[in-house]
RNA sequence: GGCGCAUUGGUGUAGUUGGUUAACACGCCGCCCUCUCAAGGCGGAGACCACGGGUUCGAGUCCCGUAUGCGCUACCA
């Protein structure tokens, strides 16, 4: 039997990337087995899911590279399967009738409303299975409800027994019947519960192993029981460990904003090899310990038996732009970046720069072998896809920042260079050819001939020639931006010199 | 309130059947390299393996308890 999976999204917000890794794990584990991966967007709430959400949660999977094989499933049009299989439960005894009137609940305390209401039940004696309409006789139950009174379908959960299933992750589970309540299959409006839906669904889908977070592991035993009512076979299930925030607690958008989004990660210039790496590390790690590794490697390594049972902190700081995001995030994205083949970050840079209005169309043609040294030279320090267009900006266009800090460290701390680098782009001018190896030849010559140190040339040159104080060794830069741009811009700079134009004394 | 799950340096993890100086990666610090900053190389700080009891010659690994965190407990998903 093959193997199908599916990632199973609400549409009622962006792709958060814990539900990211499912998709991911759940994709992988689909490659690993040479199974199938579906996806189905679980839209039965119809007040929160949104079309736009839709998109984002497609646009986010194509990003990170996690291909479905069939078309998706939308659950919001199969209410009426999940109806009929609620009613064929009822027929068949095995659900019940409920016509207590719905309470109105308050999200908000919710939670303070299940503990109250469980130490009242417990005060009482009664139990889940006090409902009174849980034994009703047929007949009654069909005239009540032929007379309009409004009820919900309710699972009838046996009095003794337990429920098990074998978690893939955390082993062998087991829980009470007891513990299990008659739980609500219709509303009383007609409208499929999640539980419901989800097993429907399921194995309408033919889904053999069900992998999702472990916010579900306890819901899984209601979803089991549902199963077994229907008759229908059990799949196989594997819970993965949550993430959580820095403080341990939940990882939620409105406390900690666009870091849980997938999509800043592409918006913030992010490969997304290197974001797919990076949460492959959440929670599972290769037997090997080895942790870069190519999408045909994770497939390779990936296996349920090592995944993590305890939750992961994606541990990123708030307020604090440096560490806006978990710090192995950024250095994994600098690791793809400067270590990929150049052919594949190259349609990423194109897209960066363009964003920009710094592509120009020869880099496709006669200056892309220009443009490909060029991104070699300069992605050994960035971090993100942005760094070309930001700390890479003078390599593609004139019209580039000077940093503060570079000027008054490199260039106004010797007035000297204010004659000096003049001279030099003269002696520059007349080097030919002019490569990092002449451009060197004459600076050191230069140097010597002015009795000064080449350190503080070089130094003023990089401030000169790309507004920063810090980038890759300077002959090398002299070449990428050749002859012309380099002798312009050592002429350009009297303004840095002069106290009165100082930028503030940083 | 009940039930469940988890607990190895700041973070991600290895440590699958009890015997190791508790390993690796990120981050941090230092040195080398050097025209700067990275990268790279080398080295360092940082964990009484949540706590308390057992079992055992021996426990991060097994058992019990406690604490903490998280999850579920809903006519939400």
């Amino acid at each position: 039997m093959t193997t199908r999976v599916r990632f199973a999204p609400s549409p009622t917000g962006y792709l958060h990337i814990g539900a990211a890794r499912s998709a991911l794990f759940n994709w992988l584990y689909a490659k690993k087995t040479g199974g199938k991966f579906l996806l189905r967007i679980e839209d039965t709430d119809l007040q929160r899911s949104t079309d736009e959400s839709t998109r984002s949660i497609i646009e986010g999977m194509e990003w990170l590279g996690l291909t479905y094989d069939e078309e998706i499933v939308f659950q919001s049009a199969n209410a009426d399967k999940h109806r009929a299989a609620a009613y064929k439960l009822l027929e068949e005894g095995k659900a019940y009738r409920d016509f207590t009137p719905k309470a109105e609940r308050n999200d908000a305390t919710i939670k303070q409303g299940i503990a109250d209401r469980a130490r009242a039940q417990s005060a009482e004696g009664t139990d889940h299975r006090s409902n009174p309409f849980r034994d009703l006789s047929p007949e009654e139950s069909q005239q009540r409800a032929d007379a309009g009174e409004p009820f919900a379908v309710r699972l009838k959960v046996a009095r003794d027994g337990k429920t098990h299933f074998a978690d893939q992750v955390y082993g062998p589970q087991e829980r009470d019947y007891s513990e299990i309540e008659d739980l609500v299959l219709l509303r009383s409006e007609g409208n499929p519960l999640y539980n419901l839906s989800v097993v429907i669904d399921d194995i309408e889908m033919g889904i053999t192993h069900v992998i999702r977070g472990q916010d579900h592991l306890t819901n899984t035993h209601k979803q089991v029981l549902i199963y077994e009512a229907l008759g229908a076979p059990v799949p196989e299930f594997a819970h993965l460990p949550l993430i959580l925030a820095p403080n341990k607690g939940k990882l939620s958008k409105r406390k900690h904003g666009e870091v849980v989004s997938l999509t800043t990660y592409r918006d913030r210039g992010f490969v997304p090899a290197a974001f797919r790496n990076f949460l492959a590390l959440l929670g599972w790690a290769p037997s090997d310990g080895k942790e870069v590794l190519s999408l045909d490697e994770l497939v390779q390594e990936f296996s349920l038996e090592h995944i993590h049972r305890s939750p992961a902190v994606f541990n990123f700081q708030e307020n604090d732009a440096r560490h806006w995001t978990d710090e192995k995030a950024l250095w994994m994205n600098s690791e793809y970046i400067r270590t990929m083949p150049l052919e594949e970050l190259l349609p990423m840079v194109k897209a960066e720069l363009r964003a920009n209005k710094l592509w120009r169309e020869e880099y496709d043609e006669d200056d892309r072998e220009w443009l490909l040294k060029a991104m070699d030279l300069i992605r050994q320090r960035f971090f993100t896809l942005k760094d070309f267009s930001g700390q890479g900006r003078a390599y593609f266009s004139d019209d580039f920042d000077f940093e503060p800090a570079a000027v008054n460290k490199n260039l106004r701390k010797d007035p000297n260079l204010q004659q000096l680098l003049p001279a030099l782009a003269d002696r520059f001018d007349e080097t030919d050819p002019f490569n990092a190896e002449t451009a060197e030849a004459t600076l050191r010559k230069f140097a010597e001939d002015n009795n000064v140190k080449a350190g503080l040339l070089i130094n003023g040159s990089r401030t000169m020639l790309t507004g920063q104080a810090v980038g890759p060794s300077m002959f090398e830069v002299f070449a990428i931006l050749g002859q012309k741009r380099s002798v312009e811009r050592l002429r350009s700079g009297v303004p840095w010199f002069d106290a009165a134009n100082a930028l503030g004394d940083v």
